[in-house]
DNA sequence: CACACACTTAATAGATTGATTGAATGAGCA
DNA sequence: TGCTCATTCAATCAATCTATTAAGTGTGTG
């Protein structure tokens, strides 16, 4: 049973210390941001989550409301099987819920924390495209 | 020269769509979210590179301001070249920036995009912990 | 009760990723 | 100019992740 989900990175972090620039060369400014650790593993997780095209995909389909998996395969044109792993993954790490309504199984978004990173990521990401068309206004089709 | 960096999912996607639920089980609503696809996939190359505990606890460094690579590698007790490659990746995604200040080479973030998207994912994952300890109050359950 | 539908699980194979070591580049300094 | 420091580059290797096909589980229905 192997569970986990999207955890570990290649690990094996701590060696020892290099010696590194010497006396003081930069200020030497202790700065400390220190997240709290949990918070980074978490954090890193949501954001690995988020970080597949198909996945991300998945998600902004359900922002418009819960969605069964054979719709959202239909609508991704994608296998079954596929959509339902990555719905697995999404809810192994708290990104999505599902509920049984009659014969289907209806995947939603956890949060609205996660709508909005989402949208945020999504929004910011508008921005950063390299050669952008950018509607300018407020891409309102038609 | 295997340039790239975040990009490539295991790639092979459209197969033909199944038959799907059938005739209109649940309201046939087109919904259609649609995100430009440029923009889902700039977004999710985002959040996968800050979907690594190591590359986000860079960037948290960073928030604090521009610092070098040896400084980074010391803070966070690891060797120079790994620091060396995140770095690298980082920059090829666009989220960090260099600059050679004399002996040094000093990375930033690139934008304050990222740095608001970093500390979005990071609030949104304090709240998300497991076993918190909440410094806000917003659900208290007690 | 048996069939069909909706979805999940299992297992394998391919591909990508990232760590690691050692060498190389480039800037400052004696 | 030669040397040292700071950082990057290169190549290998282990580990992980995802896609894919096929079989399994469970619910509703005739």
């Amino acid at each position: 049973m192997t569970k986990k989900s999207i955890p570990s990175p290649r690990t094996k972090r701590p060696p020892e210390p290099d010696p590194a620039c010497g006396q003081a060369e930069h200020a030497q400014v202790p700065l400390r941001v220190v997240v709290d650790p949990e918070a980074l593993k978490r954090a890193s997780e949501i954001f690995r989550a988020l970080g597949d095209p198909a996945r991300l995909r998945i998600l902004t389909l359900l922002m418009a409301g819960p969605r069964c998996v054979t719709e959202l395969a239909t609508d991704l044109n994608d296998n079954l099987p596929a959509v339902s792993q990555r719905l697995k993954l999404l809810k192994s790490e708290r990104i999505v819920s599902n509920r049984r309504q009659g014969k289907h199984i209806y995947y939603a978004l956890l949060d609205e924390h996660i709508a909005q990173l989402v949208m945020t990521g999504l929004s910011h990401a508008v921005e950063d495209i390299p050669g952008i068309r950018r509607p300018t206004a407020k891409s309102l089709p038609d």
